[in-house]
DNA sequence: TATCGTATAGTACTTTGTACGAGTCAATCC
DNA sequence: GGATTGACTCGTACAAAGTACTATACGATA
């Protein structure tokens, strides 16, 4: 149990000589799985990952998985973490100045999961992986260079983070169909005498979220401007 | 299939004349049901939340849910908007200048969710509940009133969402222990060198959640102020 | 050669959502 | 009144899923 999946392995020397059937997967592997769940989540949403599946399209049988991970739970908080690889997006010429600075990688961040709408329904988890840490890192120095007072430091941070996080699950809630925010319009509609603001700003039709979301954080940034 | 459970029902007139056993449970009926899963929930939590188990406490059979609902996910749809029943609420003496007004409602909305923690890993799917409805009625008019430009209402009424969302979704996540938290901060002081300055800062032992919702609330009310 | 650690799988058990169809009872219609 | 209908309940059954248990294979080491 202890001796189980842990850390790095995977060091495999095997197939040095030819087995009878050459054409065969290479061996599995933590980085394997993740890929493949990864894809599998890509193709057929959080509902078609299966255990079995995954291991179908690796071409092993189901119960060799849990020799690399422990419970189904992990291979989801491993896609997560994945996809959240900083290191991975394009550099891009990043502007000098903290504001564009931080738009650029707070931009990134929900990018980065909204390519890969299943992560965000996994976020209400607990997760700290490597790879979010290291966002959070990063923002934390552009804050700090940026002259935000060491007292507000944290819950600048956070404030940031709760944004992103929320705007992200939002897109990602209402990506299903724009026919359910038009559905959902009408039946405002229809009851405009119970909800007449938000029926007549047309809340729910706008649909340039891009735009949205940066004109908030562009608020939110005001707000955490030293004055 | 389409005759089945919409809207208004359960207009009963049954038990007028007593039957053999009188001790018996009500009729079942979609809000019956509903109340009886957020108990449910709130003790065994989303995972514990099966229709069996449902059912049971309902005294009554299984498939007899599934003649008020349609699927399991509707029970849950249900049970989150319940939650968020804005006039349930204790109105309190609330501040007339309109920041106060904003936070007071907001506040009340994280802390709404965070009575039932679960609700916060439900958020990730398309709702828009009455409950929900109102109280974007209710933003929206706040800001308005505010003097918020009307070009910039509808941003600023989705990043305060946003906000909300992301700090609830985070803190119920967080929620779970404290040891987990501390846990990490101290495979973070182990990776030192890598996150420097958000370990320096303890940003995963900070635990005055209330505070820094509070604070970043603050940060983003400001950058919404008409200036 | 015997042993051990790593890795792979087949089988089987349990828990789940829910389709199907039969049943009950009150209200309605002839 | 008797038949019909529609609202509602529920037992049975099935398929899909997670995973515990166990047997097996193989390379490296002693």
């Amino acid at each position: 149990m202890a001796a189980k999946n842990s850390g790095a392995r995977s060091k495999r020397t095997r197939r040095t000589s030819e087995r009878p059937p050459p054409v065969q997967e290479p061996p599995l592997s933590r980085e394997r799985i993740v890929t493949t769940a990864v894809e599998l989540l890509d193709a057929q949403g959080i509902e078609g990952l299966t255990m079995r599946r995954l291991a179908d399209r690796l071409g092993a049988g189901v119960m060799s998985l849990y020799w690399h991970v422990d419970k189904k739970e992990d291979v989801f908080d491993l896609a997560l973490d994945a996809v959240l690889d900083y290191r991975a997006s394009p550099p891009g010429n990043e502007p000098q100045d903290w504001r564009g600075e931080a738009i650029h990688m707070l931009e990134d961040w929900r990018a980065s999961m909204l390519r890969h709408p299943w992560s965000a329904s996994l976020l209400p988890r607990r997760v700290l992986g490597p790879n979010i840490l290291s966002r959070l890192e990063r923002l934390s120095q552009i804050l700090s260079r940026a002259g935000v007072a060491d007292t507000n430091l944290n819950a600048a941070i956070w404030s940031l983070w709760n944004y992103v996080m929320g705007a992200t699950i939002t897109r990602a809630s209402f990506d299903v169909s724009d026919d359910d925010r038009a559905a959902a319009q009408q039946r405002l509609t229809r009851l405009s005498e119970r909800y007449p603001t938000i029926e007549r700003s047309r809340l729910l039709l706008d649909d340039d979220w891009n735009g949205a979301f940066r004109k908030g954080l562009g608020f939110l940034l005001d707000g955490l401007s030293p004055k």
